[in-house]
Order: C-alpha cells, then structure tokens, then sequence
DNA sequence: CATAGCTATACAAAAGCTTGACAATATTTG
DNA sequence: CAAATATTGTCAAGCTTTTGTATAGCTATG
C-alpha cells in the first residue's frame, strides 16, 4: 500500500505510538539522542508525524527487536530499513521505490507489457491493479507519455491485425475510463481554464483514441467534458454551447467507405461556427484529409502534435 | 471550486450538526480556532453553510476518529481530505452517526434534485461534486438505492419525452463511469466471488441502464467485467468464455422496429449455452418479451428484482 | 415570544513537552 | 577477566498545549 498522502497524513505522537508499536517515551528519546524521525511541530511545540514516520519507527522497532543497535540504523533511510530486515526474516513485504526518469521511462516499458499480457488475457482486476501501481510510480506524466498512451497504440494495432478482439477494446477502454477519476483529481484545474468538449462522431464506436485526448487535454489544464463515442453532429453543437467550450476534440479510428464522417464534420463546424476550434484525430483521420482541409479543421499527427495544439489554443484568448 | 449550487445551499448549524456528526459547539470551535470552515453569515449573524461544508465536516471527523490532529488537519481541502481517509478505511470501521435511514433517504431527495439541475445544466463539474458529497453523506448502499436508481430512471424519462437531449445522457454516463472507481475501492471482492459480464446489445447505444445494473451487481458482490454498449454477440459470448462469468445482463431500453435484438438475444444465448445465465433488463425489454421467453432469459422487472435474481444465481454452486 | 444562534470566557481531562535520572544490558579497555 | 564506559528502555516531576464541553448574557428569526 503506497501512500499518496505522506505529505498530507498528520498525526500525534499517541497515534504514532498506537501504529508503529513504538512507546511515546521511546519515540522521543529515539528522536532526541539519534534523530531516528524528525516530526515537524506544532505552534504549541506539539510533534506532528506523518506516514512516513510511522513506516519508520515500526521498521525500526522490528530492527531491533532483531537484535540491531538502534545508535547505528536510526538513520538509516526508509529502503536500507526495508534490506536489511528482508535479508534476515522475511519479516516484511518489500516495496519497491521510485529512480530517476529514465529508471521509470524504462519501469514503464516494462508495465506496457505487464498490462498488454492483461488485456490479452481479457484480466480486467490484474489491468486494473497494474494501472494503479504504474500510477504510483510513475507519476502521472510519466504513466500517460509513457505508458498510456504506447499501450493505447499497440492495442490499436493488434486490434486491427485480428490479434485482438473488439471486447478487448471496450474492456480496456471500460478500465481507463474509471481511472478517470483518479487522474483529474490529481490535477485539478483552474475555474477559467479553457473548454472542450471530446468525443467521436457517429459511427465511430472506438473510444480510446478520444478518451486519451481527453485525459492528456485535461493534464494540459484544460476543463474537458468527456462524452464517449457515437455522437451526431447536433448533439456535440448542442453540448459545445451548453459548455461554451472553445474547442472541440474527435477521434476517428476507422475509415467507413460511406460517407457519413465527411457530412458530419461538415455539419458539425457548420453548427459550432468558427468561433470554436474543431480537433480531429486518430489512426483514420488521414483518409479524409479532403474534408479536413476544406472545412477548416486542425488535424492531429500524433500525440505531441496534439500537445502543441493545445498549447496554442489556450494561450489565444477567446476570440469574443 | 465555486460551484454553481452552492449558492443555493443554505443549511444552519443545527442541520450541518446533525448532518456531519459535529456538535455544534464543536463546528464552531473547529472554526473558531482553525477556520476549518468558513461559512457565511446572514445579516442577523448566523452561519449559513453548504454541501461543501457538511462534507468536510464529515470527513474532519472520521479523520479525528482516525487519529489525525484536528488542528493539523482543519485546513486540509476537501480532495486531500479524500486522499487521506481513502487508504484508512479499515482503521475505523464505520462506526458513523449518519443519522437514521430514513433521515438519510430524505436526505437523498434532496440530492436527486441537486443533481438532476447538474444535468439539465449540463454541468458535469458540479454533478460529480454533488455525487462525490452525496457518497461520503449516505454511504454506498444509500447512494445506489436512493439516488442513483431513481436519478436515472428520471433522466431515462425526461430523455423520453424530448426533455434531455441524448448529449445528456452521455455527459451522465461517462460521470458515472468514472466514479466506479471509488464505488468499487469501497467494495473490494472476494477472488472467488462469482462472474458476471454486463454490457448492452448491438444497437442498443444507452447504456445508464447497464452501468446500474454494474454497479448493483458489483455491490452485491459480483464480479463484474463492465463492457460499455453496442457489443454484437459474438464479442459478448467471447468475454464471457474469457471471464468463465456465470451470467451476462444486458440492458434494452430503446425498441427498434428491426429484428436486430431478438436476433443477437437468440445468437447469444446459443454462444454462451445453458450454463450461463442470460439477463435482461432495461425499459423495453418488455416489448420483446416473446423471445425472452423463447430462449429462456431472466428478464429483470426493476432492480428490486435484479437483486434477487443475483442472489439467488450466486447461492447456486455453478452447475458444472 | 420562544427557539435557536451568537460571542466570550472558562474549565477540565487528556495528551504533550522537557529535563534529568536510573537501572539493566552491552561493549570496551586495562 | 573485571572494571570502566556506553547504550538503551523507562519513569517521574512539573509545566504547557490541545480539545471537547459548558455557562452566561445577548440577539436574530419565524
């Protein structure tokens, strides 16, 4: 269980007691002669812990009842406290701790294949689970560059080769949306940050391309409404003027060999005006480049493309 | 966050007492020495606090339960206050002084309206504020029953008769899915706990009806692999052989005059054979009624059914 | 006009703090 | 090996902070 919150986790020296299994006389005279934790303090001179120390003292406590000095591993950091106990008894689980950015760019590779081997398998717990303890370490920007947005990659792929079927798709797709949640309460936005709207057209049931639009739009700091997949042109002007989102985002993955795409983004710039800037992306968009041109749109290359773009379009004012 | 509602919430100390679980006396000590909250004042000079305000509360108070300082704590945000308690769940066992159901289920009226003005608002921020509240205040089991099943059912109304567009619909969904999230942190399941496989048929494009009957099912225990809508048979039958789920629940709440759905409903039943349960639920499963029977589906009359309906498939030891 | 709210002050129990001391073990050292 | 020294867990005394609750007099609201 990797905290999130050892920042935020404020406890007295009581309660640290109570969990660590450290006696408060001893946590203090731990502190005093080895500086075993340094809690910050109150006003009134209270010591404040966090998790972090209390992960510490019952490390520490386990140490010595193994019969180390507590003079000589009271400053030990939290990973030695975890070898060296792991080297005698299994007393503790270990955990693994976060390295510089290239480590996690690498950790990372190896999570895209953790979590592909899960899709593969239709796990969805175990995708799930990877998901989370790739967020963890990774960080978020590290978890969507890195690992999201690859795997969001080969799944297309796959999918298109037959390897995958479309279950594997919505299940996936099922799993990220839930993630959401946890992504945009890392980061959450400003009031006045700028407005999109993201989805698919109709006829284009694949919604993992716009749902990482989505996510990567809202880590660029943008107030994004996600509305999933297969929505007539009406209904996204609808849902821009409701919002007053100053641009809007679709993906399309397929080519269909009618021409029900071409009329509904024609449609749709006709009704959101030119006011609001139409974003179209994914695997198929190229293929009707004619209409994208014509109507005005701006077409994603890839991710860091899209990026770009964002980028630009916050930094205009609204045209108004 | 300013939220739109907020405004109109206006509650005294004595309702936020009895709401949190805070003394009054303590809520203004709390503010007094911490500023905890910050309500504002009539011109007489009484607090006057929102939904925001009795949700902190609430938390500041399992937090102190939990052992955190309430000194060190007061200031924390409603998110970081989240954060903390969301990994500490099972330090207190909920002991909460919620108030009676009944208090609660009034309670929850008051949220539908709450959250039915999100929707018509198109306001996906304040809906999912409102949710999140409406979880921590009426607990799980609350929440699903008397909020979420009757705020849908609404909106599957309103939609009807022309009130709602389909943008609200999904604008609806895609909040909802991305709080499963937290609905399904509350309710970890067992390994062995049966599998269900829920999703909508092909052409069937709503899927509030579906992600209900998920969440339901998750609650009571399920294993649930939650699909999203407009999967043909094959894809469905394939994630049930992937899962060895028990039952498939699909969701039918759009008649269309074609033969598209009685059609996957016989094609399905034939993939998945007799061993596994199929049910079907939804506002226009009715209108198809002659081939539920035919085929031998359990068609769900509301979800006081469906509930039963799962208890009884999971007392049954799978028939292998 | 009664109920519920407000401020201000007070109080007490619980929990913290510091300092310093003291045995009971370890570890060095002569 | 024994004496000297260091380490380590505990305690106690005396004082302060934190925190929930209570009292008293006054005021707003329905």
């Amino acid at each position: 269980m990797a905290n999130l919150n050892d920042d935020l986790a404020r406890y007295l020296i009581s309660t640290v007691s109570k969990r660590s299994g450290v006696k408060s006389d001893l946590v203090r005279a731990w502190e005093r002669r080895y500086q075993a934790v340094t809690p910050t303090r109150t006003t009134g001179g209270h010591r404040v812990y966090t998790d972090q120390d209390i992960a510490r003292l019952k490390l520490l406590n386990q140490a010595t009842n193994n019969g180390h000095s507590i003079s000589q591993i009271a400053q030990y950091s939290l990973d030695e406290l975890k070898n060296l106990l792991k080297n005698e008894v299994e007393v503790v689980p270990a955990l693994l701790s976060a390295g510089s950015t290239s480590d996690r760019v690498y950790l990372a590779e190896d999570y895209i294949e953790k979590c592909y081997a899960a899709v593969v398998a239709f796990d969805a717990k175990t995708l799930e689970t990877h998901f989370e303890n790739a967020l963890v370490e990774l960080g978020t920007e590290t978890f969507i560059e890195h690992l999201l947005t690859p795997l969001l990659t080969i799944i297309g792929d796959r999918w298109r080769t037959g390897e995958l079927r479309p279950v594997h798709e919505h299940m996936t797709s099922s799993i990220i949306r839930s993630l959401t949640y946890i992504l945009r309460n890392n980061n959450p936005c400003a009031a006045d940050a700028p407005r999109m709207v993201v989805t698919t057209p109709i006829g284009q049931l694949h919604e993992l391309g716009a749902l990482l639009a989505a996510i990567i739009a809202e880590l660029k700091g943008w107030q994004v409404t996600y509305l999933g997949a297969n929505l007539p042109a009406e209904e996204i002007a609808a849902a821009v003027k409701f919002t007053d989102a100053r641009a809007v985002t679709i993906s399309i993955s397929f080519c269909t060999d009618d021409l029900v795409v071409p009329k509904e983004i024609r449609r749709l710039k006709k009704l959101i005006g030119v006011e609001v800037a139409l974003i179209v992306g994914g695997r198929a968009a190229g293929h009707y480049k004619a209409v994208l041109d014509e109507v005005g749109v701006l077409n994603i290359q890839g991710y860091g493309h899209f990026r770009e773009i964002l980028d630009e379009l916050a930094a205009n004012k609204p045209a108004t």
